[in-house]
DNA sequence: GTTTTTAATGACTTTCGGGTCATTAACCTA
DNA sequence: TAGGTTAATGACCCGAAAGTCATTAAAAAC
């Protein structure tokens, strides 16, 4: 039996995103270092001579795996927040949810984890990254917090502090997905780790009734 | 000016826990591949050629890098908790307490970051290191919550998940502190972070006043 | 002080993978 | 359908880093 070698496809306009979808899922499984080139290619089904028709080093195409995973779904968590007039615990749901369908449940979910674990080798990639996604996120669940003490719906915490231990457990959960889950065989059930932590804020932020 | 070459030193029994941590400390920074052996060597003081006089392989320091970090903390932690006769949410806090003391402010505060980067090249030792610490910590803050429900000082609720969610943003802080905040200048207040934690978890978890 | 043992060294070998480029062939246009 | 353009290829180059080993010298033994 042979093997019968494709014919080649001329299709410039698919190759860079094809190409930076197979890197991202290979960085995330292997590490930056660790992924050869040439797995990358083979992955998006071509070969290592086009991959550098396209990105010029393997650290640009990191560079391109980060930017084109920051879509624009902190815009529309911004644009969530613009108009939302109920609660600010419903204002802290509806940005969870927006979050987790369209991040958690894409591919763009591994991108936590390969940040967190190639921050140091790519710091000016990690500030990009901070000032792009992170910082927005975090102002988001800041007004909301914000809103909510204004109103007398929440306690009052220090505001800065509190939105890091609110998102903690939301950046674990794709974390603990890329990294030690396919190791154990132990995914976590995400529906139900995002209520239960909704659940805890909602009664945790809480003003206390004396 | 001629650097005074150090004379050799033979020093047999330090030398394997210098190299570890020279390793975990390379290893946490630039993640296990982009890290040279020579580098770890450098840091510990010997050449190359002694790494290989105590380790068989670079895998083989990994693995001992891993388990040369997993201290007899959890057993304290176990200690405790058997001798504990508070109130549950006193428990989770000495817990907290005695983590932070005994990891969060020692050398072996990398280890979590370093595991969870690489985890899937290394699946064995992710299983060890699950096996022999985050299985019997989750069981340790598991038992404290099922304590406190029980006796009615927490709420109910599913109690598998409940921990993952308790345990994510003390995760969260380490992996921050040794990933991030480095290219960022942006450090985590440790106390303030876990004291926000402990009180969004002592009201979130206390049993509703109908 | 002399000999023996073995910890330590660093130059060397080898393998591996990032990056290059001359060649090939798919698609377009006239 | 012939000719031109350029996307795609993969053999090749080369530097870097894992791993080896004959040699050196620190400490121990006598």
């Amino acid at each position: 039996m042979f093997a019968a070698t494709q014919p080649r496809r001329r299709r410039k306009e698919a190759r860079p995103s094809e190409l930076t979808a197979a890197a991202l899922a290979l960085f995330v499984e292997k590490g930056f270092a660790a992924t050869r080139l040439e797995e990358i290619a083979i992955r998006a089904g071509v070969s290592k001579g086009t991959l550098y028709l396209y990105f010029d080093s393997k650290d640009a195409l990191f560079k391109a795996v980060i930017q084109e995973g920051i879509v624009p779904v902190v815009a529309e968590g911004e644009a969530i927040a613009a108009r939302h007039d109920g609660s600010a615990v419903e204002l802290l749901e509806r940005l969870l949810e927006n979050w987790w369908s369209r991040i958690g449940e894409t591919e763009y979910a591994g991108i936590p984890k390969l940040m967190i674990a190639e921050a140091r080798n790519f710091p000016d990639v990690a500030r990009f990254y901070y000032e792009n996604v992170i910082r927005r996120g975090r102002a988001l669940i800041g007004a909301a917090l914000e809103r909510g003490m204004a109103s007398g719906e929440f306690r009052r915490l220090e505001v800065e502090t509190t939105i890091e231990v609110v998102i903690a457990p939301i950046l674990m959960l794709l974390i603990w997905r890329f990294s030690m889950a396919p190791c154990l065989g132990r995914e976590i059930e995400p529906r139900q780790y995002l209520a239960i932590h909704m659940e805890l804020l909602r009664q945790g932020l809480e003003r206390s009734r004396v």
